[in-house]
DNA sequence: GATGAATGAGTATTCATTCAT
DNA sequence: CATGAATGAATACTCATTCAT
């Protein structure tokens, strides 16, 4: 049911996950109570399922901007900034979604979409990318892709001013760069 | 009161958060509800207040790695297997406790310390270190030290096999190499 | 839920206010807590649904004495008696009540019936009453309503041993009769 | 410890019953708890002795107004005034200290200083009144003095706009008049 | 007498979940 | 399939009172 997303969303965004209850979302949905367990085992099945989605939505931002060769800007670059603006966008509600995955345990859950990530790394090495992660072992990618996305998202939540700005994406990006062995990357191309 | 931290340390780790009421608090502390009120004005404030403890502990710890001389093991090394310690040990109380300050907004809170190693790290400049990160502007200070600390997290918290392994101490050693522009570190020191 | 009010009830009489509490008033009504928090959003609510019904009641009682045409008692008389009735019935749980509604500052709401019964009074004049109370104003209807009430309630709560007799009666109707300027009532009605 | 009445004064005047509670009271009166102990054996004595220190002041008031032959003012008129004016002092703490004495089932300790004044009115009977209440029996003594007090109270209490009008003052002394077969009041004083 | 740390019984309220209709 | 009335376990927190110092 797309209404309790979108109520579930909504109930979240306003009072937090304190104001997050069956009943309430049952109401804003608009259906019953019956009707939501008829869909969802638990309260917190809503929550993976929506932390799900919204992890996949993220993963394929970011594997959109690797493979989009329409700009001139270095794939790195497009991937890194494809990771900022997701974790500038989605508020409060994609936080609590986070948390709650973290909270349970699933922190495999949180590092699949990354994983996923390097899987395309590695697919298009040596296409995308003039020489590639293959160079990295799997502890060497762990590394690297962990890096990018973890320090995106810790700048981003710990409100750092530099968040969204240049000289952040810059330093990502010379961190893949350095990390990769590559010769400096010369097209500070500007965020439109 | 100590026996408090004790007790919630014991209940955390045994039954998780949702284990953790005041009333079980005070029964295996051997203090009455009435006096843990009295130390802590809410449960959340019990919480707060070993995290902080713990993140304090933390810090410490990789600032004494950083600074200690006695071995011939390279600083930066030396503080990228403390952080991989810290990490490794305090499992689901720590975490727990990690979660409570992130859940509360408080990442800056878990940004403290780091931030914090940071200024030791600028302050020994071309003392512990060769040539050092003063060569870094705040932006790339920030992203160096927040990637060492988090992807030794997110490893030990997604139980990667390789989270206590000398490749991974490795990768990160050479992270830190790299980004500073340093010449390769040599000195593969094994773990004692 | 009647269920509900006849426990309160019953509670309210034996235990009096310290007693009222919601677990044990679903417990004697038979219902589960959540049940009670179906029917009314806190435990105050009850008290006032009670506290109300009590009143209307009251007020009903009184209108009746005062229209009830069947017996050769003067009207005013019946309705002294009615009033006097009224606080001579409900004992304990009619006193806690009604101090409920006036410790919570809603003094208008235990004055409304006797309002009412003004109402009924200026509606009847030269119907039911000789002369009546339309030569009153507002102030002298209320000083004359209100003293009647008052002070057959006082007399009841203070445990008065007159508080029942003849002699009271005949005190308050005597009240009403110089107040509003009627030749003295000679009916001397013995109470059945 | 006049200190001890002087903070639950001011306590109950800004929070009400609900924020009296005895460590406030020893806080705000700048003793401890264990001294308020050797005072009061408990919280309610507090407020029985506040209540009825207060009702001992009421009863002066109307006592001295009523002595009082300074004026050209029919005593009973006096009388009238003094009820008045103390219900329209004293405000929210007067109020819950005289809830407090009825919800104890103490109505008598409330009605022990209109019974007091009843004595005095009996005893100046032909010295300040012309021809006095030793006409009327207990009972009638008691209606009328309650009268007077209870029609006072409720107007004050009920927030009546009259409540303190010379109108409101008019009509209870006419109670008073036309109670006791006195000829009409003609002395409409204005207060001051 | 004064202190104030410690006590702990007591309670309103929430909310995930069920299941008869 | 949908409904929503009913359930009741669970819990944070208050505050009057005590008593060793």
């Amino acid at each position: 049911m797309e209404a309790i997303f979108g109520a579930s969303a909504r109930i979240l965004e306003q009072g937090g996950r304190a104001a997050f209850n069956t009943n309430r979302i049952a109401e804003v949905a608009g259906v019953s109570i019956g009707t939501l367990y008829g869909y969802f085992p638990n309260k917190e099945a809503i929550l993976m399922a929506m932390a799900r989605a919204e992890l996949d939505a993220a993963r394929d931002r970011v594997a959109a901007a690797l493979l989009d060769a329409s700009s001139g800007v270095h794939p790195a670059r497009r991937a890194v900034r494809a990771v900022i603006e997701t974790y500038a966008t989605g508020g409060k509600v994609r936080r609590i979604l986070m948390e709650t995955l973290f909270s349970h345990g699933r922190s495999e859950e949180l590092a699949r979409p990354v994983g996923e990530i390097a899987d395309v790394l590695v697919a298009q090495a040596g296409n995308v990318l003039p020489t590639g992660p293959e160079r990295l072992g799997p502890v060497g990618l762990y590394v690297l892709t962990r890096a990018i996305d973890s320090v995106a998202r810790a700048a981003s939540y710990e409100g750092m001013s530099f968040a969204q700005s240049q000289a952040f994406e810059d330093e990502l990006t010379r961190l893949i760069f350095v990390y990769l062995g590559w010769p400096e990357d010369k097209d500070n191309a500007p965020r439109e």
